[in-house]
RNA sequence: GGGGCCGUCGUUCAGCCAGGUUAGGACGCCAGAUUGUCAAUCUGGAAGUCGCGGGUUCAAAUCCCGUCGGCCCCGCCA
C-alpha cells in the first residue's frame, strides 16, 4: 500500500503519528514560507503543511504542486495551531507536517475544478467524466447507489430469494417499446433483442421451480430520454412463487423502508398507503399522484347537471364530467395571468379552462359569473374560500384527468405549494385490465399481457372486458413511478384468452410467446412479482434532479455517450460479416 | 416527428432587443511577492475565427435563413 491511512479518518486521537497519505491536490495556498496543500481521496480531505524552515528543499518541491497532481506524502500529524482550525472538515482539528512528498502524477490544468458546486455545463462533465466523479457529491451518490443494492441482495437473500441472471442476447417482442437489436454474425439476417424487462424469463423462472428470483437487471429501452429516463436502466426484478398480492407488496414494502431508514435515516410510513387507479385519477389526474401538496381535483359533475352554462351542460351530456381545482388565494391572479393558464389548459389538450374567482365578499367574478347561481356553487365546492379563484375542465373524464392532474403538478410548483422534506410513497392498485387504443382500434393492455385479472372480474372480460381490473400495482413516491407488478397468468387457457382480446392471433403468440404458453402448459405455479427502477430509485433517496446522476456513464438525450462518443459507425468489413447494409448516407468508419 | 430554452477566452457569465473604437468581468492558467491559509491575499501577464455555413449591410457576436450540439417538454416509454 502506498498510504497507511485515508484522508478523511485522522483526527486529535492520531495526534504523533507518522503516516503517509495519498490522494489528488485539491488546493494549494503559498503563503511563501509555508505552502497549505488540502490533499483529496473518496474518504475527505486533509491539510499537509510543507515549512521551507523545517525543510527547505521539500517546500521547493510543493511549489511546483498544481490542482489534481496525484501524490503521496509521509508526515506527523500535528495539532493545528491556536485560532488556525477549520470546524468545517472533520479532519480541520489536526494537519500533516511533511517530510516526504512523492509526485506520482503530474495533471494538466483541467476544463472545470472538482467541486460540488459545479459551475459547469453537463455536457462538459459527461465528456470529462472522470473528473465529475472525483466531486464528493458524485461519489456519494454511487456509494449510495452500491448500499442500496447491497442492502437489497441481503435483504433478499434472507427471505430465501436466488438471484440469477437472465440473457441480454435474447428474443425481440415487438410489443411495448422499440428494442435495441443486435445481429447475428452466424444467423445472416436474424437479430437478437437486448431485454427490455427479463419479465418472460423470471416467469419461466417460477415454472422451472425456483420459487423465488431476484436480480439487479440491466433493462434496454429504446425510446426517447428523459430527466428520469435512460436507454438502459436498472431494476431491482424479483419473481415468487405460490404467493398473493398481499404478499408481494409486504416484502416490498420492508424492504423499502430498510432501504430508506438504514441508508438516510428516513421513516416512511407503515403501513404504506394505498388508492386504487380510479380513485388516484378521480383525485389527481394521474396514476402516479404527488402527494406532497393537496391541491385535489373537484367533482363538479352534479352541479354543472343543473347550471345554466352550456359547456357544463353538455359536457355532461355528452357522458362527460367538469372537474376543478381551488387554487387558493388564486383571486388575486392578473388576467393575464389567468390567460396564460387558459392557453397552458389548452396545450394539455383541454378546448378551455372556465375560472371564477371568489372576491372577499364570497361574490362570484368572472366572464360566466352570470350562467352561475353563488349559493349552489359555494355549496358544490364547500372547501372553496373568498379569495380562491376556481378552474374548471368540462369534457370526457380522460381529458378532464389529463389536463387536470398536470395543471395541478404545475401550480403545484409555481405556488409553490410542494412541501420538500414530506416523503409520500403510495400504492396505486387495480389497474384496468385494458385500454382502448383509437389509433389501432384494439384493445392494448395497461400493464403488460401477462397480468391476472381480479378473480371476480373474469365473467367482465366477455361482457365488458375495459372495466375488468388486474392484480396489479405500483409504487409511486413523491409522483414518481418507483416500479410496478402484479400477478401473473399461470392458466394456459386464460393467457390464450387474453391475446386473444388483445387481437394476437393464435400464429402471432405462438411465434412471439410459445416457449411460454409450452411452459404455462406443464404445470405452472401461481405466481407474481416486482420490478423497482433503481435509478429513480437513487435519484430520490439522493435528492439530485435527474437520474443521469445516479448512473457513472449516462447517455444524453441523443442517446449518445459523450466521453466514449458511442454509438459511432464501424468499418465496412464488420458490417459486411453481419450481412448488415445501412441506408443512411453517413461514411463509415476507416477500419 | 413536434414545441421551448441555450451556445461568446480553459470555465462561467455580460454585451445582442436598438449593428459602428483595441469584445468585458469573475474563476482558472502563467510570472512575481508573501510564514497560518482553508473561496488565501497582493501585483503583473497571456488567453476568444463570438458553435458552424450562408445572407442582408459601407459595417454583423448583434438582424435574417439554414445547420450542428446540449438541456427541458409533448408524442413515445406493453
Amino acid at each position: 500500500m502506498i498510504r497507511s491511512h485515508s484522508c478523511g479518518e485522522l483526527s486529535l486521537p492520531q495526534v504523533g503519528q507518522t503516516v503517509t497519505l495519498a490522494g489528488w491536490v485539491a488546493s494549494r495556498r503559498d503563503h511563501g514560507g509555508v505552502i497549505f496543500i488540502d490533499i483529496r481521496d473518496r474518504y475527505g480531505l486533509t491539510q499537509i503543511v510543507f515549512d521551507s524552515e523545517e525543510n527547505a528543499p521539500l517546500h521547493a518541491v510543493a511549489d511546483r504542486l498544481r490542482n489534481e497532481y496525484v501524490i503521496s506524502i509521509t508526515g506527523k500529524v500535528s495539532v493545528r495551531p491556536d485560532e488556525s482550525e477549520n470546524l468545517h472538515l472533520p479532519t480541520g482539528r489536526i494537519e500533516i507536517r511533511a517530510q516526504t512528498l512523492e509526485l506520482l502524477n503530474e495533471a494538466k490544468p483541467l476544463p472545470f475544478s472538482v467541486e460540488d458546486d459545479v459551475h459547469t455545463s453537463e455536457s462538459l462533465r459527461l465528456e470529462h467524466r472522470y473528473l465529475d466523479l472525483r466531486r464528493p457529491k458524485m461519489q456519494q451518490l454511487l456509494q449510495l447507489r452500491s448500499q442500496v443494492s447491497h442492502l437489497t441482495r441481503q435483504y433478499l437473500h434472507e427471505k430465501q430469494f436466488i438471484e440469477v441472471e437472465t440473457p441480454i442476447l435474447t428474443k425481440s417482442t415487438p410489443e411495448g417499446a422499440r428494442d435495441y437489436l443486435v445481429p447475428s454474425r452466424v444467423n445472416p439476417g436474424d437479430f437478437f433483442a437486448l431485454p427490455q424487462s427479463p419479465q418472460l424469463f423470471k416467469q419461466i423462472l417460477m415454472i422451472g421451480g425456483l420459487d423465488r428470483y431476484f436480480q439487479i437487471a440491466r433493462c434496454f429501452r429504446d425510446e426517447d430520454l428523459r430527466l428520469d429516463r435512460q436507454p438502459e436502466f436498472t431494476q431491482i426484478d424479483l419473481e415468487m412463487s405460490f404467493v398473493e398480492r398481499e404478499d408481494i407488496m409486504q416484502l416490498i414494502e420492508d424492504l423499502i423502508r430498510l432501504l430508506f431508514k438504514d441508508t438516510k435515516h428516513i421513516d416512511l410510513p407503515n403501513p404504506i398507503p394505498r388508492l386504487t387507479y380510479e380513485e388516484a385519477m378521480s383525485r389527481y389526474g394521474t396514476d402516479k399522484p404527488d402527494q406532497r401538496f393537496e391541491l385535489l381535483l373537484q367533482d363538479l359533475s352534479e352541479f354543472a347537471k343543473t347550471c345554466d352554462f352550456q359547456v357544463f351542460r353538455r359536457a355532461i351530456e355528452s357522458g362527460g364530467m367538469v372537474k376543478g381545482l381551488i387554487i387558493p388565494k388564486g383571486a388575486a391572479f392578473t388576467r393575464n395571468r389567468i390567460d396564460n393558464l387558459i392557453e397552458t389548459a389548452k396545450e394539455f389538450g383541454a378546448k378551455g379552462l372556465a375560472w371564477v374567482k371568489i372576491n372577499d365578499e364570497g361574490q362570484l367574478d368572472s366572464s360566466i359569473a352570470k350562467f352561475l347561481n353563488t349559493a349552489a356553487l359555494r355549496e358544490a365546492l364547500p372547501s372553496a374560500n373568498p379569495g380562491d379563484l376556481l378552474v374548471f375542465v368540462a369534457d370526457q373524464a380522460t381529458t378532464v384527468h389529463q389536463v387536470l392532474g398536470r395543471l395541478r403538478l404545475l401550480l403545484g410548483e409555481e405556488l409553490q405549494l410542494v412541501d420538500r422534506t414530506r416523503w409520500e410513497p403510495l400504492w396505486v392498485t387495480d389497474f384496468p385490465m385494458f385500454e382502448y387504443d383509437e389509433a389501432s382500434q384494439r384493445h392494448v393492455a395497461l400493464h403488460h399481457p401477462f397480468t391476472a385479472p381480479h378473480p371476480e372480474d373474469i365473467p367482465l372480460l366477455d361482457s365488458a372486458p375495459l372495466e375488468a381490473k388486474t392484480l396489479a400495482y405500483d409504487l409511486v413516491l413523491n409522483g414518481f413511478e418507483l416500479g410496478g407488478g402484479s400477478i401473473r397468468i399461470h392458466s394456459p387457457n386464460m393467457q390464450e384468452k387474453v391475446f386473444d382480446l388483445l387481437k394476437i392471433s393464435k400464429e402471432e403468440a405462438r411465434e412471439k410467446f410459445g416457449f411460454l404458453l409450452d411452459a404455462l402448459e406443464s404445470g405452472a405455479p401461481p405466481h407474481g412479482g416486482i420490478a423497482l427502477g433503481l435509478d429513480r430509485l437513487i435519484m430520490l433517496l439522493g435528492q439530485t434532479e435527474s437520474i443521469r446522476d445516479t448512473i457513472p456513464f449516462p447517455k444524453t438525450q441523443k442517446a449518445q455517450c459523450l466521453m466514449t462518443h458511442a454509438p459511432s459507425s464501424v468499418a465496412p468489413e464488420q458490417l459486411q460479416e453481419l450481412s448488415i447494409r445501412t441506408t443512411t448516407k453517413k461514411p463509415t468508419a476507416d477500419s
